[in-house]
DNA sequence: TCTTTATTTCGTTGTGCGACGAAATATCGT
DNA sequence: ACGATATTTCGTCGCACAACGAAATAAAGA
């Protein structure tokens, strides 16, 4: 219990999982949409989702070479529940998630077989910085 | 912001600050109170305390030798009072957060001279595991 | 003032985790 | 079956932190 509450917790505490949770709360998105918002390794994308599932506070679909992520709705996790109703009321005026959702947008208008492809352009960044 | 709700979050993902937190939900107590529920060293207690204050979660009063914590009413954090109405909705029925409620009876009834006192008995463990 | 003691600070040690690149796995299209 | 690519797993590096003992600080009482 305590154990479970801890996980999930400790889950919503990393700046990138916390991105990664209020960007989901538009819908569902696959991982290779993720990663070109956040702008980070697929590699860290992956193990950032693999704990947010652990911990009960999203579920996967695997479509075909895709594997798309959502919030869960009923979890493994009893403290799931409350803990992504307070992250999804918190955090609409920070200026990394507004910019994350900027960036989200061309996202998804982009079919995923043009936005995973190898050469694509990355998602540029509204502040200019270029990571990776 | 983000790193204000990060701060709050990770504070709150630690299983001896959550017991803190859970005990200061029946008062205001004194470090050598919570140091006598936790077993854990003065030092230990002392440091969480403190990264407990830092992020906002419980607020200090001195009073002559003693420092007394209780959990904050107006924090410095905007996302302490959502994150403290989870821990105050949950593990009502954790056995750990238990014993400590259990434990923490005797201390509340100990005079603070008897029960801070060098060679003070220390409250005992119900399930019989002893620390230190 | 001197002693006692509650609390904090400091320094150390062991552990956990976030980031990445490289390699392994799985699935699609040819 | 084969090559391409999305995702995961593995191994590593650097850093943050939980725990403690020892030392420093602060306040009460003699």
């Amino acid at each position: 219990m305590l154990e479970q509450f801890q996980q999930a917790s400790q889950a919503i505490a990393d700046p990138s999982r916390l991105r990664i949770l209020k960007i989901l709360e538009t819908g569902e998105l696959c991982v290779c949409q993720i990663t070109a918002v956040l702008g980070l390794a697929p590699a860290t994308v992956s193990k950032h989702l693999s704990l947010l599932r652990l911990a009960g506070l999203v579920s996967q679909r695997k479509a075909g070479r895709w594997v798309h992520y959502r919030l869960a709705n009923r979890s493994t996790n009893p403290y799931a529940p409350a803990l992504l109703r307070v992250v999804g009321s918190v955090l609409g005026d920070d200026e990394t998630i507004a910019a994350d959702l900027r960036r989200l947008e061309p996202v998804r208008e982009t079919p995923l077989e043009a936005l995973c492809a190898k050469d694509s352009d990355p998602v540029p960044r509204s502040d200019g910085i270029t990571t990776r």
